[in-house]
DNA sequence: CGTAGAGTTGAACTTTGTCAATCAGTGTGG
DNA sequence: CCACACTGATTGACAAAGTTCAACTCTACG
């Protein structure tokens, strides 16, 4: 399915889209482009195994992937949900070669892909602005990283769920009506939460004025959620 | 507590050996040096606040440091232990300046600080190979926190400790007695465990050979621990 | 309609955190 | 040299939180 595109514009303004390139500048950006392969991905697809030799790293320009591990009896955990304009993999461009994870298409999904020896090597050259863009996009993921570790640590999952309705809320106040931006259970996946949990979740958070229809949520109080 | 003093010839030795100057140039190395103040800490001293300004980040030398966070009703939670050779705060090299955990010295520390704003001139104004140093040290940070992640949500208090024990053989045969590298209260929060619960797993471990006295660890059947 | 996939609910069970009491090791001062 | 206190570690009892498995519902879509 990795199917090599030429790039045409509407292309080209998605991946400008990427939370990669906003730090970049247009020099370094057209450089990066240069490294660039468009790529579909099916619902479901493996894109790479843990142990994996790795020559790529990928944006997400559209769907979903995510990013785990397995244990000896094959069960998973997610370690990254990564959605529309997320990076993932950019840390080997400064260290090592080998996937430490698993990667598979949570829906359809649209990616680009950078090849690593040409990003090292456009790295190498020039007078380092393009590294520190991507070492700003690594240092981005280390922070997610960590409110990750905290937040599993430090919070039920009822706190956590929580959390991420107040994070998706546009705006911060409520009444507020939005829908969730994936499948319900990719996003108990990502708060490290088995689907069931994040069901009952919803269902306790009822109480507090969150009413749950399908994808579309409804907050009522959004005070009630940061008492939390 | 922040003492200022001039290097001699041992601490320039202990600094070479960070994990940080391992990867770079000499060149680069010595530049670094230039941005860097050795501080000592006490036992419990605070270093920085979540929501400080950040004007440096730091490596240890000797002792331990203790980066977590804490929610709304003060309890903490770890996120990372950094021990002698570690670096901490190095991300802010590319992105923020404002930290996002708490740090305090576990024990008597001594710890080296390198200036963010020197170090981003350096960084700027050299050729990349300084900026790609950081960032792999960086890199490596991110690939510890996402094993972190995934050994949470993956294993069992019981399988986290063996885990560590394992990694702690040197040489990987047994049997085999070495001494823990801290204080236990500070392994369980570094493994996300109440310091009860990762007494519990040694005593369950006794019955799969390993014997805990103190600080000393013997295991005499290391797969044993590896089958779990 | 009917089927497949996603989501929900219930019940039993496991794991781990919390609280409290106790123990062990270490250092201090009388 | 011993009593004392202090800190860290251990143990038991208990409660809370989540997982797991199974059955059931709902919805979308052919």
């Amino acid at each position: 399915m990795n199917t090599t595109l030429s790039m045409n514009d509407r292309m080209k303004a998605q991946f400008i889209e990427t939370g990669l390139t906003a730090a970049m500048t247009l020099p370094s950006a057209n450089r990066l482009m240069e490294c660039a392969t468009f790529t579909t991905a099916a619902p479901r697809q493996k894109l790479f195994h843990e142990g994996d030799r790795a020559r790529q790293f990928f944006s997400v320009v559209t769907g979903y992937v995510r990013l785990f591990r397995q244990n000896s009896d094959g069960r998973e955990a997610d370690i990254r949900i990564c959605g529309p304009g997320d990076t993932f993999g950019a840390e080997l461009v400064f260290a090592g070669n080998i996937w430490t994870y698993d990667a598979e298409a949570a829906d359809k999904a649209m990616l680009v892909s950078f090849d690593l020896e040409k990003v090292r090597e456009i790295a190498a050259g020039d007078d380092g602005s393009f590294a520190r863009a991507i070492a700003a996009s690594v240092s981005a993921e280390l922070q997610d990283a960590r409110d990750c570790i905290a937040g599993d640590r430090l919070n039920t999952a009822l706190q956590r769920v929580a959390h991420y309705l107040i994070e998706q809320c546009p705006g911060g106040a409520s009444p507020q009506t939005f829908r969730l931006a994936c499948r319900k259970s990719l996003l108990a996946g990502k708060l490290g939460l088995a689907p069931e949990a994040l069901s009952r979740a919803f269902a306790t958070l009822k109480t507090l004025g969150v009413h749950v229809q399908g994808r579309t949520i409804e907050i009522t109080d959004i005070e009630a959620l940061k008492a939390l």
